[in-house]
DNA sequence: AGTGCCGGTCTCAAAAAGAGACCAGCACTA
DNA sequence: TAGTGCTGGTCTCTTTTTGAGACCGGCACT
């Protein structure tokens, strides 16, 4: 069994048949994936699973979040086919995002995610400590910070 | 209804209300999946749901990842506690990096959205192509490109 | 002796994100 | 009538993140 890891003879042909079976890279999901996976993407679809929201209100329920970036990821979400922009021709134009068909079904899986982090939550900060912490134990090689 | 849009006054003060219902911004969950929405995270998650694997295999397995993001984002995992690092005292030393039952847990979640992208891809496929081309036809005016 | 693999780290260039100014138009206020 | 604020964005500049690739020490095999 563990020698696989001494003998290292011709060992790329055996990845290359690993990645057709796993087929990681080529996949299609990497693609999907990797427009959800940026910071705002996910926060953004949260927001607007609860309700449409205009831009504004957007950036105000986001504080932390800058005017380009939320148009820039509000764009790419209606890209990807998740949110749907409105224009209402009110006497201060606005504008209104809200979920289409696809992001909700998107979020329905990805609802999942959300409910674990808030489950979870407690044992990754927890994680976060501990690693931090020996660390800290391993560089400075004291128990006691100053 | 629709007054929301043109009586403006003193907005700030309702959207702060409903910034405290829905937290969005101070929320813990949002630490947690700040931590999975790396470019890489979620890929190398997948990966090692699989089996374990040493840190050139994934190198191998995911070609289109440079070192140093391997290493960081793997870093970052076994931080949150999801991922494990094994160092084995073998000739060449080689590391051996598998998901922890946190990790697993996680992962439980996660799937539902692979799944579900597995299963639509096609349709953000086409949202996209669809986008483009409105936007194509809207700067360009013309439907028949060169 | 020379070469290659092991898992990383280091540096440098490019890309992405954050901060904040700026825009045009309308309503309300002074 | 001028001034102010609000609308949804874009533009520029700076900072952070990422990508590409060189480099490291140590051992095995040639």
């Amino acid at each position: 069994m563990d020698s696989r890891i001494v003998n290292l003879k011709s060992k790329l042909d055996v990845y290359k048949a690993m990645t057709d079976g796993g087929n990681l890279s080529d996949c299609p999901v990497r693609d999907v994936i990797q427009g959800l996976s940026g910071k705002w993407s996910s926060l953004l679809m949260a927001a607007l699973a609860e309700q449409p929201y205009r831009f504004g209100e957007l950036r105000r329920l986001v504080p932390d979040i800058s005017q380009r970036m939320l148009t820039q990821t509000l764009c790419d979400l209606q890209r990807d086919g998740y949110v749907c922009r409105e224009v209402f021709p009110t006497k201060p134009p606005s504008v209104e995002y809200s979920l289409t068909d696809l992001g909700r079904s998107m979020f329905g899986a990805f609802r999942h995610l959300l409910e674990w982090a808030e489950l979870n939550h407690d044992a990754v900060r927890a994680a976060r400590a501990g690693f931090d912490g020996a660390l800290a134990g391993t560089v400075g090689k004291a128990g006691t910070a100053a």
